[in-house]
DNA sequence: ACCCCACCTGAACGACTGTTCACTTTGCCG
DNA sequence: CGGCAAAGTGAACAGTCGTTCAGGTGGGGT
């Protein structure tokens, strides 16, 4: 009698926790958690309750804190460069549409994910130094694919980048350019008054333009 | 005797206090660890020992932590959008030197002070909702200004910015355009490759393309 | 029936936080 | 000199933090 369960007080809460494993619960708590209010501000506490669980049950699926921001933006980082690849990679030979393909399948990913990609964009920081190499490591191959073609761009003539002092520095307007696309994150909303594919094409047409790409 | 002030032990300590007042010591001290660390994870005992002095002296001169980064903020942003005003109204009628001469200012501005311009634009989401008001209107007032050139020059039918099925959306385009302008900070470099002149030729070149600027 | 093991709980730990305060020091006034 | 206000000190306070750990819980294999 005494150990007869009572179904009622079983009381599953109203939580998130859906059917995911604990695992995925978490992740998404706190990605969610970290892109509202930042990493050194969430507890674990928080993203604990965010979830249905308490604090001490973090440490049976992560080593600590730290860990689990690492896991979350090195997944999301990963991913990106993947879809960065695929973009161009699927999109002919003419620097002009590899271009346009790469700003669309960036900017697309950074409106849909918005939340994965500020976070991944915004809490590196707080990481320490040995974990932060991979993931900067990542950043740059992602940029020497813009950097990739932009010369290729003006190698075969299609290109005409601004030139400053007579010269060209392809680096530093392929940080210009991937800083413009990746900040979509932090203004897009969606249902707002342009959408996902429209935000991809006033991107996309304002790189080639700015690289002066010639018709 | 046992009061006589012994010279040697006095040991001004090697701190950066230089001449000036303690408010001004405090102010840049903070403007730096916000900059290098983030507002949350900087103490009031850091700052403090970063001018020599300890944690208690901070509140002989302001009410808070909160309002310290207020304050800081605050007097930056304030001071951009003087130097944006003082920008355009000194550069004619034509849109395009109007928006060349925006660039610049901003640009260099950016550049020249990175460090106050990473913490203004960073670190605003941990001030309380009251305070961030005014500087969010003051945000709003500089992004007008870029809208009023665009327009303009789409009036006087020199700009011809992308148009999105048919529409031009010159605001998100101006949001796309400053944050592109306000990352500067984030990546600049001063001794690095490009001169904040080259930068703001870069930039400048750079809109002036991504609006179509007619020659 | 049993135990096992993965999972979770929640109190406890020590470290650190922003802020306060009684007290001392400093520099300037007459 | 005396005195006064402005400014600085550092111990103390009440919280909160990440992390640990002894114990509880429940479902599956045998």
């Amino acid at each position: 009698m005494s150990k007869r369960k009572i179904a009622v007080v079983e009381s599953a809460p109203p939580v998130e926790r859906d059917g995911r494993p604990p695992v995925e619960a978490i992740r998404a708590a706190a990605f969610a958690q970290f892109a509202e209010r930042g990493y050194p501000v969430v507890t674990v506490r928080d993203i604990m309750k965010a979830c249905g669980l308490t604090q001490g049950a973090l440490y049976n699926h992560f080593k600590s804190k730290d860990e689990l921001l690492h896991d979350i933006i090195a997944s999301t980082q990963a991913e990106l460069e993947r879809v960065c690849q695929q973009a161009v990679a699927g999109a002919g030979n003419d620097p002009r549409a590899r271009l346009a393909a790469f700003v669309r399948a960036y900017v697309v990913r950074h409106c849909r994910l918005r939340v994965e990609a500020l976070v991944a964009n915004r809490e590196i920081s707080w990481l320490d130094a040995d974990r932060i190499g991979d993931i900067r490591r990542s950043r740059r191959a992602i940029r020497e694919i813009v950097v990739g073609i932009l010369s290729e761009g003006v190698e075969k003539g299609v290109f005409d980048p601004p030139q400053i002092d007579g010269k060209r520095d392809l680096k530093a307007l392929a940080m210009a350019l991937l800083d413009q696309w990746t900040h979509v994150s932090m203004w897009y909303a969606p249902g707002g008054r342009l959408s996902e594919e429209q935000m991809a094409r006033l991107y996309a047409e304002t790189a080639l333009r700015a690289v002066g790409a010639k018709a």
